[in-house]
DNA sequence: CGTTTCCTTGACTGCCATCAAAAGTGGTGG
DNA sequence: CCACCACTTTTGATGGCAGTCAAGGAAACG
């Protein structure tokens, strides 16, 4: 058997500083509030100052802008320090898929890991701040540290683990299977951010809760609206308040008729 | 606001021996037929003499035995030497979901990154080959070495990509552009391994296709059998030829009307 | 050679997408 | 402050795609 040349891409650093937006350079892990869902979670002091000494920038986006674009060279993963952003990635016909949500301590960008390049684009749903951190820096840094190769491979783990999540989701899902899936998806993350898991706002829109269900906004609409006759949530515009967890759990699980 | 306790779990490495199933130790990187497509493609000779002192097994599973169970502890990573395999993640409800299907060169076992237990399952298709590394001695190999650690994050950066386009696929695909995308990427994969593109063995069941596309095998049969009847292919039980690779490439794209 | 599993094809049903319209919301500028 | 516009959300009516149930046939297995 002929073995063909090695399909691995050699990932391209360019040590250019990111385009546009002004930033905030030398933020401190060290010192910062979200250390403890971040990306220096478990770190030791060493690993702390050597984050530290990367001196990256904190850089604002507002609302509807991109971090990185589909196919852009991968030079950054992004930390993120507040807000939310959506994962895009854009089908052949030009149509777009959401992949992914994004919260306070996610770290976005991983995607590029594979081609060097960005296998999708994120974008702010709310004005947000995200810490721009080199990759090839943080790569140097794995290289003396167990703890940072093991948070980097903790965080590619968990996003391959969420794919599968979100895999069996669309795969064997039905709509109100779907839409209580979702809800209590981002309870338990807002709740491990130390928010309360009955009661938040969404910042993205139905047709965006569509796109990642695989569900036409309208059906998501009526399955909220459904919910909430039963009594399962109160939905009032994009703040939704959680009045029976359980119940919801019943209805992601009653598929074993 | 209050920042919970981090929720990354501690991998564990139980540095004992997998359980059964004999095994061939020292296996050598440097003279696999398949180091190209493997784990080891762009090591250099010092990466590959260390890959070499590993002296990991290689490990023969027959047809239906499994590689880990869904919950296992990580020990290992494994490289797919011969034959095929799938990756099946259990739902709640008892029912089984295929999350992928593996080939020669590929990597399992990834999904055990994130809390050190393997999310999903691996069973073999047919009589096969596998190479065990452990994942410990991996890690610290990948701390001396910039090519070691490449290889381990391109392959974690494809499994990422390849499950995003799987998403895709599953979120926007009527059933006849998702039989077409499995046929096509199924080729691709096989023409990647220097076998032909036109033609190849199904190692996997009509059930087992229909459950990785998110359809009933009712469906992937009768969208087989349409295909055929429109020239495209002619399937023999598992075995396809395909006859107009650019007539099943529109099946995909024509979403556009 | 019998048994089991897999595949194909048909008939029917139901879930959800699509089309459509009305009501609500937010932002902008006069 | 209010009028205006664009956008989002909700709700209804309809139709189509694919799931389910069912049965016959083919292949695989012991």
């Amino acid at each position: 058997m002929q073995t063909p040349t090695p399909a691995i891409a050699p990932v391209q650093f360019v040590p250019a500083l990111h385009a546009g937006v002004p930033a905030a350079a030398g933020q401190r892990c060290s010192t910062c509030s979200r250390r403890a869902l971040c990306l220096p979670a478990g770190y030791a002091e060493p690993e702390l100052q050597a984050m530290d000494a990367l001196m990256f920038a904190r850089r604002k986006v507002k609302a509807g802008e991109r971090l990185y674009r589909q196919g852009e060279n991968f030079h950054f993963v992004y930390a993120l320090h507040s807000g939310t952003f959506k994962s895009v990635a854009a089908v052949h016909g030009g149509r777009e898929q959401v992949t992914g949500f994004h919260l306070a301590g996610d770290v976005l960008g991983l995607d590029a890991l594979a081609e060097g390049r960005h296998a999708s684009e994120a974008s702010a749903l709310e004005d947000s701040e995200v810490c721009a951190i080199p990759y090839r820096q943080l790569a140097e840094l794995s290289a003396g540290s167990a703890n940072v190769r093991n948070a980097v491979s903790h965080r590619l783990g968990a996003q391959i683990v969420g794919e599968q999540r979100a895999l069996l989701l669309l795969a064997s899902m039905n709509a109100e299977e779907r839409v209580a899936s979702f809800l209590l998806d981002i309870s338990a993350r807002m709740q491990a951010r130390g928010y309360s898991a009955r009661e938040f706002h969404l910042r993205m829109s139905r047709a965006e809760i569509g796109s990642y269900l695989g569900l036409s906004l309208e059906t998501v609409s009526r399955v909220l609206s459904a919910f909430q006759s039963q009594g399962l949530v109160a939905v009032d515009k994009k703040n939704v308040r959680i009045l029976q967890m359980e119940g919801l759990a019943r209805s992601v699980e009653r598929e074993l008729h």
